[in-house]
Order: C-alpha cells, then sequence, then structure tokens
RNA sequence: GGGGAGGUGACGGAGCGGUUGAACGUGCUCGUCUCGAAAACGAGUUGGGUCUGAAAGCCCACGUGGGUUCGAAUCCCACCCUCCCCGCCA
C-alpha cells in the first residue's frame, strides 16, 4: 500500500513513476480527489466536535439548571450534525481506502522499461549450458525411469498436478532442504518453522488478499488459510510491532509447502513438476533499516546465486523490467537455472524489494533511535530456492547415459554418502 | 464438544459515566552524583490524524463494530481474539 501523503505532496512524481508500469494516472487523481473531500469533511466534524467536548466539559461543573438544560439541548442537536458528517466521511475513507488499495508500488528508477517480461535484461550469467553426447532427457522421464517421481499415484491421490517423490527422489528434496537452510543460516539467516495455515488478518498484512483472493486454499469451518509462501507468516511474525532500530536488520529463513490454487491451462507446463498446487520452498526474507534496503536487495541476490552455484547449476539473472514487476516490488531479481532435458531456464528464485509496502498494510515500524517516531520498515523477500524446479534442474543436468543421476557434491552429506542415484 | 476468565501505552498492571490519554511499576532518554560504571535521586517518555513555513492548537484511539448519553476505557448489544479447567485426540 502506498502512502497517501506521498501521493498528496507528490502527485506529478508518483503518476510519473507509476506510469511507467502502465498505471492510468486516472486512478492517482481518483485517489487525491477523495482525499480532498475527506479531508474538508474531517476539518467540519472535528471543529464541532472540539466544540461539543468544550461544553460537555462546562456542562459537568454548571451548576443553573436552566441554563444547564438548554445547553444539552444544543449539544444534541450538535450531535447529530457530527453524526451525520461521521457517515459521510467513514463512505468516502471506505472508498479512498480501496482506490489505493488498487494501486501498485513504485518502479524503483533504475528499473528498465519494458510492457512485458521479454524486455528483462540479464544482468549475469554463470556457466554455460551443458552439452551432452547423447540426448538429455526432461525429468519426468529421468523420474519415472528411475521410479523416483510417481505422477499416476499423485493423481490418484489429489487429482491433476500433483505427484509423490519417492526413495531416493524424496530423500533428494529432503536433502536439498536441510542443505539449503543451513547454508543460509550461515549467511547469516535466522531459521524460523512457522504454521502452514494462518489466519485471514495474515492474509491481509502480506497483501494476498484481496487481488490472490482465488489462487488461496481456505479451511471454511476455522477460517484457516494455507500458506501460498512464508513470506506470508513471516511477514506477520511482526505485525503491529515496534522494532527497535537496534535489532535490524532481521534477516530470516523458513521452509514451507506452499499451496496455491491457481486455475492452471490445461495446456501449459503440463509435464513434470514445474507448476503444481502443492510444492516446497525455502524462503529468505528480511526486515531492514530503509537507507539499507537496496544494499540488502543485492544481499539477498548474492546468497540466491550462491544457492545454485554450490549445487553446480548454470544460471543467469535478471533484472525484471516494469511490465515484469510484480505488485508489491520496486524493484526484482529472477535467477534461473538450465534444464537441458527440457531445454529453458527455470525461475528458481525472486528476490525483491518491497519498500514499505507490506510494512505499511501489516503495521510494521521500528524507532530509527530510543524515543524517536516510529518508522515502517522496508522488507524483502526471496526464494532461496525453489524446491521442484530446483529438483528438476539437478536431475536434468546431472543425468548420465544410462539414466542415473549423479548426486551433487554439496548434497551427499545429506544424502547418506550416495553419489549416484539409480533405478533400485 | 462443555464450563469459566479476560482483551488498556514499548512491556507488566490499575481504573469501571465528567481535569483519566490514562495511577503505579519496568524499560527507554536526559540530568545530578562518579575517575568511570552500577546504585540512588530528579525530569521526561503512547500512537495515529488534521492544521502550520515551523510550532502551538484541535480531533481520534483503552480488541473491532454498533448503541445509550450533553459526555463512555467505564453502561448495553454483536463480532473477533487470547487464556484457564473438564472432555476428546495424540
Amino acid at each position: 500500500m502506498l502512502d497517501i501523503r506521498l501521493i498528496r505532496e507528490q502527485p506529478d512524481m508518483v503518476k510519473a513513476a507509476l506510469g511507467r508500469a502502465g498505471v492510468d494516472p486516472a486512478q492517482i487523481d481518483a485517489v487525491l480527489a477523495y482525499d480532498e473531500r475527506r479531508r474538508a469533511l474531517l476539518r467540519d466534524v472535528e471543529q464541532l466536535k472540539a466544540l461539543r467536548n468544550a461544553v460537555s466539559k462546562e456542562i459537568g461543573k454548571m451548576s443553573d439548571a436552566a441554563g444547564r438544560d438548554a445547553k444539552i439541548a444544543e449539544m444534541r442537536a450538535v450531535g447529530d450534525r457530527i453524526a451525520a458528517l461521521d457517515r459521510d466521511l467513514a463512505a468516502v475513507e471506505e472508498q479512498q481506502q480501496a482506490a489505493l488499495m488498487e494501486l501498485r508500488n513504485l518502479p524503483h528508477p533504475s528499473v528498465p522499461d519494458g510492457p512485458d517480461e521479454t524486455y528483462n535484461v540479464v544482468v549475469a550469467q554463470e556457466g554455460e549450458p551443458r552439452t551432452f553426447d547423447f540426448t538429455p532427457k526432461p525429468h519426468w522421464e529421468l523420474g519415472e525411469a528411475l521410479d523416483i517421481i510417481d505422477f499416476e499415484r499423485g493423481v490418484k491421490l489429489s487429482g491433476s498436478r500433483f505427484y509423490v517423490l519417492k526413495g531416493q527422489g524424496a530423500r533428494l528434496q529432503r536433502a536439498l532442504i536441510q542443505w539449503m537452510l543451513d547454508l543460509h543460516i550461515q549467511q547469516g539467516y535466522y531459521e524460523v518453522y512457522t504454521p502452514f495455515v494462518v489466519k485471514e488478518q495474515c492474509m491481509w498484512g502480506a497483501r494476498q488478499l484481496p487481488k490472490f483472493r482465488d489462487n488461496l486454499y481456505r479451511d471454511v469451518e476455522d477460517d484457516l488459510w494455507l500458506v501460498p509462501t512464508a513470506e506470508v507468516p513471516v511477514t506477520n511474525l511482526h505485525r503491529d510491532e515496534i522494532l527497535e532500530a537496534d535489532q535490524l536488520p532481521l534477516r530470516y529463513c523458513a521452509y514451507t509447502p506452499c499451496f496455491r490454487r491457481e486455475k492452471m491451462s490445461a495446456g501449459r507446463d503440463v509435464r513434470g513438476i514445474k507448476r503444481g498446487h502443492q510444492f516446497d520452498k525455502v524462503e529468505m526474507y528480511m526486515f531492514v533499516r530503509p537507507e539499507t534496503s537496496y544494499d540488502e536487495l543485492e544481499k539477498l541476490r548474492a546468497d540466491a546465486e550462491e544457492t545454485c552455484r554450490r549445487l553446480g547449476l548454470t544460471f543467469r539473472t535478471k533484472e525484471l523490467c516494469t511490465g515484469d514487476l510484480g505488485f508489491a516490488a520496486t524493484r526484482t531479481y529472477d535467477i534461473e537455472v538450465w534444464a537441458p532435458g527440457q531445454g529453458e531456464w527455470l525461475e528458481v528464485s525472486s528476490c525483491s524489494n518491497v519498500e514499505a509496502f507490506q510494512a505499511r498494510a501489516a503495521n510494521i515500524r521500528y524507532r530509527p533511535t530510543p524515543g524517536a517516531r516510529p518508522e515502517y520498515v522496508h522488507t524483502l523477500n526471496g526464494s532461496g530456492l525453489g524446491l521442484p524446479r530446483t529438483l528438476i534442474a539437478i536431475m536434468e543436468n546431472y543425468q548420465q547415459a544410462d539414466g542415473s543421476i549423479v548426486v551433487p557434491e554439496a548434497l551427499r552429506p545429506y544424502m547418506g554418502g550416495i553419489d549416484v542415484i539409480r533405478r533400485s
């Protein structure tokens, strides 16, 4: 959520910045019109309330009965006017709030312009796509042949877009989770294990609602919502809190499954484990002082890249253009790994600075100095990494001609020393 | 599922129709003392909004939303949340 004061004080700057992301300036003007009307009503009603407060205080001290009754009658009329104005005010406030919630975050000035993802800029690449002396297979073929991914039984249990990992496949994923968390702890993150279902309020605090309502799973009986990413519970860890400056930065990492209801088009990404309704992810998340947030974004990116590097994966990092930037983000790096079997780059991490966009909605503040007025923190999030796609990349990159898969060196201690996954 | 208690400032905890935006304590800030520190003592310290060049002022907030009243943290209603006991499950 954007700061109404910023919009009020620098409307042209806001219009220009949002215009880069394709937002119609009329939307900003609408918010401003509500704001002006709201403030006018507020002035009127506050004046009346001040009058009533002063007179009521007098009434409490009056001894003359006749004068007292006259004042009471007078204030009764004032009270009616106040009630009417308060109703108008509430209506305008609601309209303003709704209009404000529709506005996305301002892209950072450094973000490249562009209407869609084809304008994203590759800012780094490490490694070259591996060449094979045989035709590399996609992971779904490898997985079935090795009997480590069972698509049919996943469907039997839960329907399309669900799968079962088995044997060394399940173990490989578990090893990755463990290894990633250990790596992030070394990188300075603090591990948390959070609930995987949360109250509705948390979904608002992390700005999942109202926009992503259709993509969320929910238990109707108890009104608990399944998390679509660890970002949701971790953001809400500090909802409605005022942090002390010396606590910052707070850097968290968390493993959670992620549940997404999105109704995916039938023909797209149907094969394999690239896109499912349930997937695992290790997430990195930060609460930081505003002046450090862009430096922290670089750290987030570097840490996610390091995760790919240590797995020996070929990866590239893209800076998203204005047209591809998410709703809440001011600046985002996507990290993609090369999957030779499918012959495509897979997004395994997305690292974003959202500045105070979530903090304002979740009311997360800090005191710049002891005793000072609280200000909103900046928050950042980055995957470190999404598991299914990491699994895909490992399987497809480390495959051998006989269909076996070499276990990346970093993971072997987590795999009981196993160095190759073969059909058992 | 049954029964009970309660939601107040950064935190603990009073107040139960009219100088209560809130006693008292803790924490924090500043000062005195000290070579320094601790202790002790003194002063200060809620958040949001609006207005202003800035201040002052004014408004709102004691879980949330309604109601009663000239006036509500205090009374009434609804909802949300938390805790405790019993049962159930592990």
